[in-house]
DNA sequence: CCAATTCCGAGTATTTTACTCAAGTATTCA
DNA sequence: TGAATACTTGAGTAAAATACTCGGAATTGG
């Protein structure tokens, strides 16, 4: 499980889908002038999401996306799984070729840690987001919840509506 | 919240320095060795571990690095953001001049999501690791502790395992 | 002093990111 | 049918991040 900006913009661009996913397929065009993606990366990236089955598109006039599965059969995990390549930092590759102990117990513990990172996007599917997103925009910004995180001696807001 | 492999070395060689900091300073020529990173990567990553305040040096023959704090108090989400710089993939870098609402609808959703995962990490400790490294023989893994989190209508579920 | 170690900066090869450009294919509407 | 639309594919590329090398400096225990 990697977490970059490639997989923020998939989850973008499939969230922008998700969202427009009842007005017949949604164009790359449309998608890259609403969420300033450039066309041709959003190529590159749906051409990934078509070939994990998370998309289907539409060719011809009035073509473009449609979302393979309903918005609650899609993971945020799946969604960035399939834009990013596996991440893999040892040096025994799992083949339990480090005979020092020490190394593969830290492994051991990193691969448990990343399989639940895993597995909470796992949790979390395009429709959890969309159904916030529909709350947003009807109550409008009543409930501003504002979060202080602390980090390192500096103080940053987060602000988010909820 | 940026999660590569640059985190990953960085959260190995904290927990190889939490499994030895017992054994007095432990040199980065000691984790390099046990954990196949290269002593001066290593450098660059203590660097800014240390101007994190995670971890503090000693100088000298027999010297090397401590953690500064206990496990307990040293989360997965401190030594991931001391090494990684901030995501950012917005086009309005939150200063809200995308006027089209359906740009600052995704990035605000993608906060949100962005915010639980670091929360998430949060959550886990060195101890944490250290504590499951020395059990995980023995009991395998039986507290599955799932946690739901309600907000209005939305569900979003995070199991999490401790 | 001397060796071990942290510190520091410069430099660099490789990979990833994000994008551009160009050509080609399938589909639909008129 | 034909042209417009839109996906599809591939090549190429600049900028950034990654992971590392090298050389040296500062510090300190023995």
């Amino acid at each position: 499980m990697r977490l970059t900006t490639k997989g923020r913009y998939a989850v973008t661009a499939m969230l922008d889908l998700a969202l427009h996913s009842d007005e017949g397929p949604v164009s790359l065009a449309d998608i890259s002038t609403r969420q300033g993606i450039s066309l041709s990366y959003l190529e590159q990236l749906f051409a990934r999401l078509r070939h994990f089955k998370l998309v289907k598109s539409v060719r011809g006039p009035g073509g473009g996306y449609r979302l393979m599965s309903s918005t609650a059969d899609i993971s945020i995990a799946q969604v960035v799984d399939a834009v990013s390549e596996s991440l893999d930092a040892t040096r025994c590759e799992g083949k339990g070729n480090c005979h020092e102990g020490e190394v593969c117990l830290t492994h051991h513990l990193w691969e448990d840690l990343s399989a639940q990172i895993h597995q909470f996007l796992s949790d979390i599917t395009l429709a959890d987001l969309v159904a916030r997103n529909d709350i947003q925009s009807v109550r409008a910004r009543q409930d501003l919840r504002v979060v202080t995180m602390q980090k390192d001696e500096s103080h940053i807001a987060v602000s988010e509506i909820l």
